[in-house]
RNA sequence: GGCCCCAUCGUCUAGUGGCCUAGGACACCGGCUUUUCACGCCGGCAACACGGGUUCGAAUCCCGUUGGGGUCACCA
């Protein structure tokens, strides 16, 4: 195609808890282009905030990314050959490049306090000025940091940016330039030692030979500080593509308060993957073409940059839910079991995971609720079979308007003895004598199947009422019947 | 507030000066199907933020206004 080098592209997440969809939707992206393009996909944990590091969430981020099918080349876990892939195993490398800067000069020592710097702040809202650090005209050497030190003062390090205007060319927004005079000498070192995610996202990227950033648009803003860094480094400048915001419906930006917008409570809350990635990956990106439904590799296939828009997109639950709705009743039954032994081992809330049905069960359970939205409305639907006969809870609407009104309650007591001679308990047999019912007494199955559903569930939600008793078996669907029938008072 | 960015149905979007009487999907409304709940099928409602230009012609180009978002941390 042409003579370029092969893309290297990374997903750099903060191991602060699990992957939200924002995260997902980069971390896709970035795996769709260098897929496309025959590039590498790299992860890499960026922890250098160690105060809000959560042990195991890399695990956690981990299991998500491959839940959704993307797999990386190079990175934690699979390993390469630029580790190692977590910043904090890389400080001896961020000093040194510190020491570097400092030493021609380019970063210097700092001491201020925060409290200092947030009465700065202060005042500098005060005036309706942006506050900019000062930088001095002598920078501070080791006998000032040694002195520092002994005062107790902070030491971190800032990185003395050239006051030039700097233009971003990004392959999403465009030229975007900011005025030098904006630019400030931002901390790289923290007084901790660690370095800021500027300094370290800057120099990983070039130490693993990244040479395309695709990220949130939160980061543009800041890239100017990045490829200061970069030219003050000599490193080269990767491309640049930055995503539009995925909002929440109120047009605020997604996050965790608003409902759950990590990947894990999705596949927890029964969502297939392959729809939850569909659904992400038009957040942002159109293939054209009132193209919709595509697996990942479809999009492979579509995938373009310049297709990526620039407006922030709402993330919209209803139409999740009718992608997953979709993806449900185009899977095969293969596909679908699988993706429901899934769910039945993450969930914690569902009756039926609880129950533990063997394999048959669980296949017919798919069968008799086709339809369903998400796996937990297979409880919704169908749990009441796996219930005790106890538990069960009538529902006074449905018990007056079925048992009572619609004289539910006779039709019952017709039911029971020719229930209790059925000998062999299958959909055929119990289909012939409920229908020879409707015939014999000149009504419709509703009248026959309501008083039924209502007693063996306790409502009037179900799968199809021979379903429903097969599953049930005989044992458990007389002795409903029983106890809806001393439900009469 | 400074700087930067964005602007098509309620939502995701198609649209790159004539093909637009603006297309698709979700939601919503109506109907059909039906042993319940769902599913499904058919139909309908619904948008180029506003104001100026440029042009024979503008949703598409330019300017302004308004609205929205991001960023200005020893967080990423």
């Amino acid at each position: 195609m042409s003579d370029q080098p092969p893309l290297r592209l990374r997903f750099a997440p903060s191991p602060t808890g699990y992957l939200h969809v924002g995260g997902a939707r980069t971390a896709l992206f970035n795996w769709l282009l260098a897929r496309k393009t025959g590039g590498t996909f790299i992860v890499r944990i960026e922890d250098t905030d160690t105060d809000r590091n959560v042990p195991g969430a890399d695990a956690k981020i981990m299991d998500d990314l491959r839940w959704l099918g993307l797999l990386w080349d190079e990175g934690i876990d699979v390993g390469g050959p630029n580790g190692p892939y977590y910043q904090m195993q890389r400080l001896e490398l961020y000093h040194e490049v510190v020491r570097r800067l400092i030493a021609e000069g380019k970063a210097y020592y700092a001491f201020d306090t925060q409290e200092e710097l947030e009465a700065r702040r202060k005042q500098a809202e005060a005036e309706k000025k942006a506050f900019k650090y000062p930088r001095p005209e002598r920078f501070p050497d080791e006998s000032d940091v040694k002195r520092a030190r002994l005062e107790g003062r902070p030491v971190v390090v800032r990185f003395a940016i050239p006051a030039e205007d700097i233009t971003v060319h990004d392959e999403v927004m465009g030229d975007v330039t900011v005025p030098g005079a904006e630019l400030d000498d931002f901390v790289i070192l923290k007084a901790d030692g660690i370095p800021t995610y500027h300094l370290a996202n800057v120099i990983d990227d070039a130490g693993m030979k990244v040479n395309f950033v695709m990220r949130g648009q939160e980061f543009l803003a800041q890239t100017p500080r990045h490829i200061a860094l970069q030219r003050a480094l000599g490193y080269p400048t990767p491309r640049y593509a930055h995503l539009p915001l995925i909002m929440d419906m109120k047009g605020r930006k997604l996050s965790k308060r608003d409902g759950d917008v990590e990947v894990h409570s999705f596949r927890a809350q029964g969502y297939l993957p392959e729809a939850l990635i569909n659904f992400i990956a038009l957040l942002g990106w159109s293939p054209g073409a009132d193209r919709e439904k595509m697996t990942l590799d479809e999009m492979v296939e579509l995938f373009s940059i310049d297709r990526i828009g620039k407006t922030n997109p709402k993330f919209d639950r209803e139409k999740l839910l009718a992608f997953n709705t979709d993806y449900v009743g185009a899977a095969s039954e293969e596909r679908l079991q699988a993706a429901y032994d899934d769910f039945l081992s993450v969930s914690e809330t569902s009756t039926i995971a609880r129950a533990n049905p063997d394999r048959e069960t669980r296949r017919e359970l798919l069968r008799v609720c086709r339809g369903f939205h998400t796996f937990p409305d297979i409880d919704t639907k169908a749990g009441f079979i796996f219930v005790d006969d106890a538990a069960i809870q009538y529902d006074p609407a449905a018990v007056q308007k079925v048992l009572v009104k619609d004289g539910g309650f006779a039709m019952l007591e017709n039911l029971l003895p020719l229930l209790e001679k059925v000998e062999v308990w299958t959909t055929p047999n119990l289909e012939a004598l409920l229908t020879g019912i409707c015939e014999s007494h000149g009504v419709k199955m509703g009248k026959v199947a309501q008083p039924l559903r209502v007693a063996v569930s306790g409502g009037t939600i179900s799968p199809a009422i021979y379903d429903t008793l097969v599953l049930l078996g005989k044992d458990k669907t007389l002795r409903r019947i029983r106890n809806a029938l001393a439900q009469r008072s």
